[in-house]
DNA sequence: GAAAATATTGAAAACGATTGCATAATCAGC
DNA sequence: GCTGATTATGCAATCGTTTTCAATATTTTC
């Protein structure tokens, strides 16, 4: 009384198991007639495609896999919200794997696409090393989210992160400032490089150079650290991008412990819109970054590139909006 | 010249197929001789068992399914991660499947355990409805987190909601508040409903009636609303503990808009402990939840489960921690 | 109404791995 | 050197599907 199986159906419907996985499968070339009964015994016995036995056969999982890294990236929840969801839609199930700290991950990736345990990869954040030679020897579905995998033949799908760090640029010069510093994410990744670019570039198409850098990462911390650095500084910049919003938030409070106040001291900009920056004090000016849409494009890619490992993708580039709030404004003199 | 297969290295090594699976499962039991030259042949030609044809023969998967729900809770990628590297570590893979949303989700997880796609499931949140029918017709590993499943015989990991609750007041009261207000969260959640609890009961004890309750949810939007409702009171508690730190943020950023500070006018406490509590201005008092290790307990008690499905494996009630902070001090009066 | 074309079905061979049973090889003991 | 116990291996069946190829049934065409 084990779990039915194609043979019993099969038998309950008087037809042979190669039938019912027509029926199943391609029913358009069954005979209707038959089809129906088929239909009513799988009913009837409450009969499920057994998945292990359909993938030996195929030679696939109908599994996508999910690599991220330990640290959860800011909106990484909701990307992956996106992801299942599309995955699922697509009759895919969604595999995450955590690559930090793990001296096998390679072997493991290989493996699970060796074995079709997944069908493709997604990997969030920069994987280079790891996928260098992965990639190298099979021609592996990869789909990057977030960041460019430099030199590696992998598509990718990110927001556009020149365009919304000019468009931030553009707002506070707009506000009147002259004197403007940005507060970087980590520039090993795509994502931190750009910013950066599109913070210079739009700076130096107004003939401004860039009052402060500060090197850093995306995190709280980060935000702390560099407040406490422009508080150093001779020349204080009257307004600071952030390259996100929890660096903005550890930034604006850690000021605010001083006695200086956003945005009437000095205005700060984060970028992501988390859930929180609209309800901070003071509300943060932010980046809208297309979180769900970012993993559902993602999944299309990807799907697109098991269906044809050949197939020429390009990247996707979402574009982010810019949100103003509260914490910019007109510079202080 | 395809992906090697068992029978390759058992050709290479001169043995026969089913040596060589004994020589990858049991080594004990197959000579020490042969066992050498069989992983010479498995390195030689690279062989990784492949997972179909095993979980085919062995009808498992070596995988866990999490179930999680559309809204991420607050820190539910921290939890995730703990789970991947427990589960990683034990050899399983992570599946995750998102709820919310789906009308076959009853049945897409009935089929996940019945074709052995997933080997046990972990619920994060409450899925008593989902899981109901489920369990009722099938014995099936599963392990709640974070959240109990009322009336359902299923072992869930939690934080202890009702001591954490009580350390709050506690501490509020030796501050000297005798208004002490709560924002909840869920109650119809076991969390929502033990930290009210909580609540109440270490009130009572110090012969205090609460000065309000507020039924909100988990987020920063409650924090909000909650925060208008306070100004509206004639007789305004003194301290409020929210009852996740979304909504203390919400709840402060919404007062200090309306020149109301914390800890000056009004003491505030959150739940979680998440990374922004700490750079918060002010600095939020709150309770430090072990999401990794939540996610860790949890893998180990369902891969028990998975063991021994009659095991009888109790709750797991960690503990969390009061940290104090700058959001908390003496009432004002 | 016969031949040719088409529409349906079935038999059987994969897909890779594991394991009960049986056999062959080794060894201890006398 | 022989018997009985022990250790190592191999044979072959099995897990549940899918699909090629061939066979049969049904139409169509003239």
């Amino acid at each position: 009384m084990s779990t039915p199986k194609l043979t019993d159906v099969a038998r309950l419907a008087g037809v042979s198991p190669a039938t019912v996985s027509r029926a199943i499968n391609q029913p358009a070339i069954v005979n209707a007639k038959t089809l129906e009964r088929i239909q009513q015994a799988i009913q009837q016995i409450g009969y499920e495609t057994n998945t292990a036995g359909r993938n030996l056969r195929l030679r696939r999982s109908d599994a996508l896999l999910v690599m991220i890294s330990d640290a959860p990236s800011r909106f990484f929840s909701q990307i992956l919200m996106g992801v299942e969801a599309e995955a699922s839609e697509a009759g895919y199930n969604v595999l995450v794997s955590n690559t930090q700290d793990n001296p096998e991950r390679g072997r493991r990736l290989y493996a699970s696409i060796q074995q079709s345990l997944a069908d493709g990869i997604l990997t969030f954040g920069g994987h280079n090393q790891e996928l260098g030679d992965l990639i190298k020897n099979h021609p592996i579905p990869i789909v990057g989210v977030n960041e460019h995998l430099e030199d590696l033949p992998v598509p990718v799908t990110t927001v556009n992160n020149l365009d919304a760090s000019r468009a931030i640029v553009r707002h506070l010069l707009e506000l009147g400032h002259r004197k403007i510093g940005h507060v970087t994410g980590i520039t090993t990744l795509s994502s931190g490089r750009d910013r950066l670019e599109g913070f210079l570039s739009e700076l130096q198409q107004a003939g401004l150079a860039p009052t402060w850098i500060c090197n850093k990462h995306y995190n709280v911390e980060s935000g702390r650290e560099a407040a406490e650095e422009w508080l150093h500084l001779t020349d204080r910049p009257t307004a600071v991008f952030c390259s996100c919003d929890e660096t903005a938030f550890g930034f604006i409070a850690a000021l605010q412990r001083k006695g200086i106040r956003a945005p009437a001291d000095v205005s700060v900009v984060g970028f992501d819109d988390i859930p929180l920056a609209d309800h901070y004090c003071p509300a943060l000016t932010t980046i809208r970054q297309p979180q769900r849409e970012l993993g559902v494009t993602a999944v299309r890619m990807l799907l697109e590139r098991i269906h044809d490992v050949e197939a020429d993708i390009p990247n996707q580039r979402l574009s982010g909006e810019l949100i103003v709030r509260e914490s910019t404004g007109p510079p202080a003199n």
